[in-house]
DNA sequence: ACGCGTTACTAACGCGCGTTAGTGTCCCTC
DNA sequence: GAGGGACACTAACGCGCGTTAGTAACGCGT
C-alpha cells in the first residue's frame, strides 16, 4: 500500500486527541488551554510520523497566504547591474522569517507584465515594491483596493508607506565633500532617467548644496545616466568637453565605474585632475582604482525595514508613512583637492 | 453591506451555470465540451465580476502549489558579491512564467537554516538549489523523499539532475590562452573554498591545461580565495612572492577585482607585468581598468534551464541528469604576453 | 420506435486545515 | 450538595476551488 504524507487526522490519532487539539499545539493557540501531557503527546506524534501541514490547506483555511511579494521592476540591464537586489532579498527574507513568511520574487519587465494578481489571488498577503517609476499605473488601481504594500524607495505622489534613505540630503552631503574640498565646476551624473523619484531627489540634493555654496546651478553640467557602466562612460564622455569641470557626483557606483573608465581614456586622472563621488557602496567600490568616495546605502536594512512594515501592515498595525533609513558619506581616495593653478599650468592644456 | 471578492460560485451564478463550468472555462480544460456562448457568458461574468481564482484553494484542490523554489546558499558576503544572482533570478522566472509559475526564493546561511519544509508542507513544487556544498546533508533526504530538485552547480556525488557550464573545460581554455600568449609561470585562484564543486572543477581545469602544455603543476601556484575582493587581494599579495610568475588565472571576477588591486598595489601593471583572467563575466568586468579577459557565463539561461527542467520534472516528463550550458572567452585587455627578458632586465628586479 | 453515441452540462464530494460553538469533568465555594 | 466557574478537550463546519461520476437532451442510423 502506498504511503502518503500524514495529516493533521493521523496525527490526531496516534496521540489519542482531536484535529482541533493538534492545531491548537501546532499553532501555539493562545487561549487554549492544553494540558502538558497532551500538547506532548501531540508534539510526539507529529515528530514520529514527520507530519507537516500542507501549506495551501492552512492558508486556504486561514486565510493568508503568509507569502510576501518582492516585485522588481527593471530592464534587463538594470537587473545585471543591480549589485545590491541580493542583499535588500536577504533583509526582505529576513524580516519574513521572523513571522515564519517566505518571500516570493516577481522580477518584470520596465513596461510589460503585471503584479496586480499576485494580491488579488491572495497569493501574496503583500507587496514591496521596489524602485517604482513615478507613472506605474498599477499601484494607485492596488492601493484603492486596500491591499498591503510597500514602497522601496519614493513616489511622492502617492499615499503609500515607504521605506527610503533621504536620497537629497545624502546627494547633498556627497556634493558638499567635494565644495569643501575646493571644488567649483562639479558635474553630477544620474543614476537613472528622471522617471524614477530617486533620481530626481539625488539631482535635487547636488542643486541644494551647489545652490547652499553660493554658486549657481547649471543645468548642462547634469546629464542622465541609465543604470549601467556603459551609460556612464558615455555621460563623461560629454562632460569632459567642460574644460573647467575638476569633479562629478555619479549617483550610483556602476555609473560611476563607467565615468571613471571615461576619465581614463581621456588621459585623466582620478582623484588628481577630476575628484568621483559615487553613490550605493556596492561591495566593489571598495576595490575600484582608486577606492570609491562613495554614499553608503543600507541595502539589507532597507530590505528589512520594507519587511518589518509590511508585516505590520498585513497585521493591522500601525505603519509609518515613511520609513527614512541613515546612510554614510565613506571617503576613499577617488575625491581629493582640486589641482592647484600652478599644477593646471604645468600640465598645459587638458586634452579635450 | 459588506462586498467580498468574487468566488467562482458568483461567476457561475452570474453566467447562468455551474461552478463546475465555470472551472472547465477558466483552466481550458481539454476534453471539456463546452459551447462557446457558454464560454463567452462565463468569461464576461468573471470580467463583469473581477473575479481572480483563490491561489490557495487552487492549490489545495489540484493538489499543487504553482510555486518554484530557489534556495540560495550563501554567506553575507557571498550574497553581497554574487553579482550573478538577480540574473539567474530572471531566467527562473522567465521559465516559471511558460507555466504559470512563480518563483518563490529562500536565501540560507551557509551553515544554518533549513528548506526541506519548503517542499514538505507542499509550499513549493519542487526547488532549485544554487551552488550546493559538496557536504550537503539535506539534499540528499529530499531527493530520498522523491522529491523534484534540481541543482545548479553540480554535485557528482548525488543523482540530481544539474544544470551548470563545464567549469573544468571553461578554466581550462582561460588557462591554455595565457600559455598560447607565452605564459610559463600561471598561478590560480580559485573563487570559493574546495568545499564547493565548482572551485575544484575550474582548478582542474587550470591543472589539465597546465599539464597538457607539459609543465608541472605546482600547488604552491594555487591559492584558495571565498567569494569576495578581500580575499582575492590577500591572495594575489601571497602569490606575488614568486617573482617569475606573470600571469594569474582567477576563478571569478570579483575576487579577480581584489586580485588586480594586489597588483597594483605592489607596483605592478596588467597586463604588462602580470596578466589576468577572469570567470564568470558579470556587468561590470568590461569596465575593469584594464578591461577583463574572461569567461563568460550565462547566467541568465542558467536560471531559466533549470526552471525548465525543474518544470518538467514536477510534471513527470524525462529530464536530463545533466545540462551543460556553453561558456565563451571574452578576451579583453587584461591579457597580453609576458614581458619581454630584456623588458624584464630593463625594468630591474620586481619588487616583492 | 429503439438504441447508441455524442454534446453540454451539473451535483456532490474532497483537498487538509483553522475555527466556532459547544460538551463534559473537576474542584471550589457558600 | 447545588451552583458556578475554570479547565481540557471535541464535533462539525467552512475556506474556494478541482474533479469524478453522472444526467439530460439531441441527433442519427436501422
Amino acid at each position: 500500500m502506498h504511503q502518503s504524507r500524514p495529516k493533521s487526522k493521523d496525527v490526531a490519532a496516534m496521540a489519542g486527541v482531536s484535529t482541533t487539539t493538534v492545531s491548537f499545539v501546532l499553532n501555539d493557540r493562545v487561549g487554549a488551554a492544553i494540558s502538558p501531557t497532551t500538547r506532548q503527546r501531540v508534539l510526539d506524534a507529529a515528530d514520529a510520523l514527520g507530519y507537516h501541514p500542507h501549506a495551501s490547506a492552512r492558508n486556504l483555511a486561514g486565510g493568508r497566504s503568509h507569502i510576501l511579494g518582492l516585485v522588481v521592476r527593471q530592464s534587463p540591464e538594470q537587473v545585471a547591474e543591480d549589485a545590491l537586489l541580493a542583499e535588500t532579498l536577504r533583509g526582505l527574507s529576513a524580516a519574513a522569517r521572523t513571522a515564519r513568511y517566505r518571500v516570493l520574487v516577481e522580477p518584470l519587465g520596465i513596461r510589460d507584465g503585471t503584479y496586480r494578481d499576485l494580491i488579488r489571488s491572495r497569493g501574496t498577503d503583500g507587496l514591496v515594491v521596489s524602485g517604482p517609476r513615478l507613472d506605474d499605473a498599477e499601484l494607485g488601481a492596488l492601493v484603492r483596493d486596500g491591499a498591503p504594500v510597500i514602497i522601496q524607495g519614493s513616489l511622492p505622489d502617492l499615499d503609500i508607506p515607504s521605506v527610503d534613505v533621504d536620497n537629497a540630503a545624502a546627494a547633498q552631503a556627497a556634493t558638499e565633500h567635494l565644495l569643501a574640498l575646493g571644488h567649483r565646476v562639479i558635474g553630477c551624473i544620474t543614476n537613472a532617467p528622471f522617471d524614477y523619484a530617486a533620481a530626481r531627489e539625488r539631482r535635487d540634493g547636488y542643486r541644494r548644496a551647489i545652490e547652499g555654496a553660493g554658486l549657481t546651478y547649471d543645468d548642462n553640467l547634469v546629464l542622465e545616466a541609465k543604470f549601467d557602466a556603459a551609460s556612464g562612460r558615455r555621460a563623461m564622455g560629454r562632460l569632459l568637453q567642460r574644460t573647467d569641470l575638476t569633479a562629478v557626483f555619479v549617483a550610483s557606483d556602476v555609473v560611476a565605474f563607467g565615468a571613471m573608465a571615461a576619465i581614463r581614456e581621456a588621459g585623466l586622472r582620478v582623484p588628481d585632475d577630476i575628484a568621483v563621488v559615487g553613490f550605493d557602496d556596492i561591495p566593489l567600490a571598495a576595490y575600484f582604482d582608486p577606492p570609491l568616495t562613495t554614499v553608503h546605502l543600507p541595502a539589507h536594512d532597507l530590505g528589512r525595514a520594507a519587511g518589518m512594515a509590511l508585516l505590520d501592515r498585513i497585521n493591522g498595525r500601525a505603519v509609518a508613512a515613511r520609513t527614512v533609513l541613515p546612510t554614510a558619506l565613506i571617503i576613499r581616495s577617488s575625491t581629493a583637492p582640486p589641482p592647484t593653478a600652478e599644477r593646471r599650468a604645468r600640465d598645459g592644456p587638458r586634452p579635450s
